[in-house]
DNA sequence: GTCTATAGCCCGATAGAC
DNA sequence: GTCTATCGGGCTATAGAC
């Protein structure tokens, strides 16, 4: 039973709120670790010591899980994005704020990354749209649009530079989650950032 | 029922090599489109005409078809890669042959790009490794490791240079596939070859 | 070798007491 | 709101006739 729920020793004084937070918690633990669909709902019972009872109450669905947890750290990206961006104000440090982030974020919450970034969602969650559309995705791409039009970065159609920048600096941080960069992301992000830049500068 | 099976009136000439082709080639498709855990032996048996005894006989478990059907994939990509390989001598030369067979075969097999390239394989076959440690990711850091001895590439580590390469060359395939390239990869398929070689040229 | 039928299991979701 | 117990269903894999 998870300790949560008991704070004292016999009344049970129960947070919803921070019930929901441990169940997704957990959920999201599991999630990136075996892959949605091998996770049944008696396995996050059993890890977290939450009843299937509270959790259909909670959450009503097992996709409503996996979507509230996609929903929340996207949401979350998208602020700690734009925050980094105010301080920005050439392409380059924009573009450089994005990967920075990620870079930052695989190491502080490699789970987060994995499951907001490269899980297939559309595998599991019914409606959604692939992580490309998605507000910081199409923040990037603005910011290329941008950079064109000033003359920061090479001329030509600004989705290919933005869908060659962000694959430059994503691939290295799937590599990482799948624990085979020989170097960590934090000696070698300089030079990734590097790569990505060279690929489309003026 | 499938015709395969039926190829005159009243005998049945099984040819069980046609027959695992065909296994193959419907699980392929569905697993693409639905991914590998929500494709059931019954969805199979129904979309091929193929039963489950048959099924099992020929390859034991679901897992072993989407075993089978990687290493068809991988081997096949190895091989054409090679072949093209031949025909290279700079490294710009080799990492080119190695996006346009990506990008060509992306248009002629989408589907085999996908589950090749793009499907969580450790999710659902075991003891699998990741796509970027197969023979031909190696051989794309060993063109690029001679690249930078020759002075090709840029000096510095080979393996943050392929990673970069192959992150700018495989991303607007990615997209390509999730049907949200604005312009077919075709028309574009310059332009990422051009900046994937920008980011890491000497 | 191939078929049909089904065993045996575990799943997601719900019911109903508290 | 939360629990335990359980339902109905669909799954992988096998058994046994042909």
């Amino acid at each position: 039973m998870n300790e949560d729920s008991l704070p004292s020793n016999k009344t049970r004084i129960i947070d919803p709120e921070a019930k929901r937070e441990s169940i997704l918690r957990f959920a999201h633990r599991l999630f990136v670790e075996k892959g949605y669909h091998r996770v049944s709902i008696p396995t996050i019972v059993e890890a977290s010591g939450i009843s299937t009872g509270a959790i259909y109450n909670l959450f009503g669905s097992k996709e409503n899980i996996a979507r509230t947890l996609y929903q929340k750290l996207m949401d979350s990206f998208m602020q700690s994005f734009q925050n980094r961006l105010q301080e920005c104000t050439t392409t380059y440090e924009k573009l450089r704020a994005f990967a920075e982030l990620i870079y930052e974020l695989t190491e502080k919450d490699p789970d987060g990354v994995e499951f907001m970034l490269f899980m297939r969602h559309v595998e599991f969650i019914a409606g959604i749209s692939p992580v490309c559309m998605t507000e910081p995705f199409k923040l990037v791409r603005e910011i290329i649009k941008e950079g064109i039009a000033c003359g920061d970065v090479k001329p030509g159609d600004y989705f290919v530079c933005a869908v060659t920048y962000t694959g430059a600096i994503l691939r290295p941080v799937q590599l990482q989650l799948d624990c085979i960069l020989p170097r960590p992301l934090a000696e070698t992000a300089e030079e990734f950032i590097d790569n990505a830049w060279a690929a489309i500068k003026a």
